[in-house]
DNA sequence: GATTGCGCTTACCATTCGGTAAGTTCTGTA
DNA sequence: TACAGAACTTACCGAATGGTAAGCGCAATC
């Protein structure tokens, strides 16, 4: 049960990371949550920045799941790229802190670019960029068409998936179920509607 | 200029905020950056966190000049809501700090849900929710229709004002320039197809 | 049955943190 | 010219930070 420990660890820094951020976690905090002294983490993981560094990369594998999971029955490229992202949309319960994390590196790896070097987003990138140019409407587009495309449906997801506490916070918990009831349609066809644009 | 190096203070410490968000930002680093020490800083604001709230609310009132811009020639709603949009958009290099300011924001109070409490998004996103609701084809929408739709151009925006970094390093900085040149025409084409995406 | 190595702890350390206390220097005012 | 208050500074403080050093218990190995 040794590696045991090492992912309790993981689960809890990944966690406690997405929460508050890497400066707004000590390596104490997360230790404590397992009931072990700081010193047993850095047993496990030598520093901080090399744990945290760990979480990354484990988020990163994970990326790397998703894509290989196999894409339904083959239909017409653009249903293929809906359910997609309708897919990544429904997972949102189980996706939320790993999008919190994500959102945190997106704000903070320019300082600490060293340890993003991974970029372990990109393949889920090209993965996504390249079903959109399967698309009919949408061949003839440019790379950085298809990108600012992909770029925006995800930012329309992610942005709201990290927003829960204000936007509950400025409505109220009713408003808010109410939004998030009627959410997953709204984005349903803001996808049809996005690649229906391109004549 | 008494009120001039608290402006200064506000300055700086919104951009380091930005840059760093609220647990990685020391007041000694801020009073450093203007050549004090940290105690000028707190006997221009007590504390560490009443500086934070006085940055927010700096930003929630420029949030309100924004509203009150006289918003050009009386056109139909929804080329009123686009425009808007658009100017949003192109604003994006003053706003590209405040936009991560925000969004650290969106992902830390829940912790810090007292100083937030103030919800400076609000009168905001009514507005933008009004200027939905006036468009013919969005009549009939719900609140929280309108809402989702809202939240999900502006997240398309938003997320990718804060990926800046993390896109240049992934596609090199001439494939960014690129992406980031189409960007606002497929954002346009975005907004046009999800407001007619509503029959 | 001694030895080794892993998982972990207690003890400790220098540094940095936000914040307090007590001046000092400058500026405007009566 | 005396005084008041604002704008700072130097000098601290206790707490928490990330990290080092050394050792303890225990299981496996020879």
């Amino acid at each position: 049960m040794a590696s045991d420990t090492r992912e309790q660890f993981l689960d809890t820094a990944e966690a406690l990371f997405a929460d508050r951020g890497f400066y707004g976690v000590s390596i104490a905090a997360i230790a404590d949550e397992l009931g072990l002294t700081k010193q047993a983490l850095l047993h496990h993981f030598g520093s901080k920045e090399k744990l945290y560094g760990e979480v990354l990369k484990r988020i990163s594998s994970r990326f790397d799941a998703i894509e290989a999971e196999p894409v339904v029955p083959p239909e017409d490229a653009a249903s293929l790229l809906k359910s997609y992202l309708l897919r990544l949309r429904e997972s949102r319960e189980e996706r939320s802190e790993r999008t919190r994390l994500l959102v945190r590196e997106l704000l903070d790896n320019k300082r600490r670019a060293d340890a993003a070097g991974t970029w372990y987003l990109k393949p889920f990138l090209e993965r996504l960029v390249a079903m959109v140019q399967a698309i009919p409407n949408w061949r003839d587009a440019s790379r950085a068409e298809a990108l600012a495309l992909v770029y925006q449906l995800l930012g329309a997801i992610n942005y709201y998936d990290i927003s829960e506490p204000t936007l509950t916070g400025i409505f109220g918990s009713e408003t808010y179920a109410e939004l998030d009831a009627v959410f997953p349609q709204q984005f349903a066809r803001l996808i049809d509607a996005a690649l229906a644009s391109r004549a």
